[in-house]
DNA sequence: AAATGTCTACGAAAAAAATCGTAGAAGCAA
DNA sequence: TTGCTTCTACGATTTTTTTCGTAGACATTT
């Protein structure tokens, strides 16, 4: 069964995704650039994820080192689907145009899209 | 400010937004049909959405009438906004290409995604 | 060695969300 | 009128999430 993280536990994800294996320290000092937060907040978190298997973690020394068991994309899909079914009845190109429409999207990045589409489309 | 509705809140408020004005009784009936849930339950969270400023209601006889406060396109585009920004670090192109990637969309959907991309890049 | 700093573990508490039991008011049925 | 049903109100409890204080272990500094 798969376990939706909670929003915190994704912002310490996001930094164990793009960081790689990172002590308590490390993620702790990410997260209080951009928040108000202690330390031992951000351990027992990080605790906790580690008990509900969301983490993996070694010991260094004195200290751990904790890994992401879950990979990005995978929860990103997760948590889009649940959207998706929650939020748009269950219709992904609902929120596709919802998502299109009213966000700043670049050329670029809209030709990508579309290459996408045709892709999609030729495996129909 | 905006108030992000819990996921129990949304369950209401899809029902709300289809159904038009409706009783408690009516909104209950609809949720018991798929999960198991008191109906004091359903009755308290539409009290707390009233007090949280969610729901409108009007006296009838001795029951009341809920009415959504909060527009069902708006509130999409705020909870696709949150979860850009927390989940996709943004980037609504990268989290349009998950949605449509794994998600099984028609070939009249994706043609209507693929109208809406000409219409979005002839205004760039 | 003693003091200081940096870890983890543990437990508890605070805050937010979800659930329900009970009671009272009002309508309907006999 | 008496009893049954259907509402709301209120309060309480449970569960989940977030937060932090305190203490012990270990290393570093003086």
């Amino acid at each position: 069964m798969y376990i939706k993280p909670t929003d915190s536990e994704l912002e310490i994800l996001n930094y164990l995704w793009q960081a790689g294996p990172s002590t308590v320290r490390a993620v702790h000092d990410f997260l209080a650039a951009t928040k108000d937060v202690g330390y031992t907040t951000t351990l027992k978190l990080m605790q906790i994820m580690h008990d509900k298997g969301l983490l993996y973690r070694t010991e260094n020394g004195r200290s751990h080192i904790y890994v992401a068991l879950l990979g990005k994309e995978e929860t990103q899909q997760n948590l889009l689907g649940k959207m998706v079914d929650t939020v748009f009845q269950g219709s992904a190109a609902q929120m596709v145009m919802q998502a299109l429409g009213n966000h700043t999207t670049s050329k670029e990045e809209l030709d990508e899209i579309r290459q996408l589409l045709n892709n999609l489309e030729n495996n129909l």
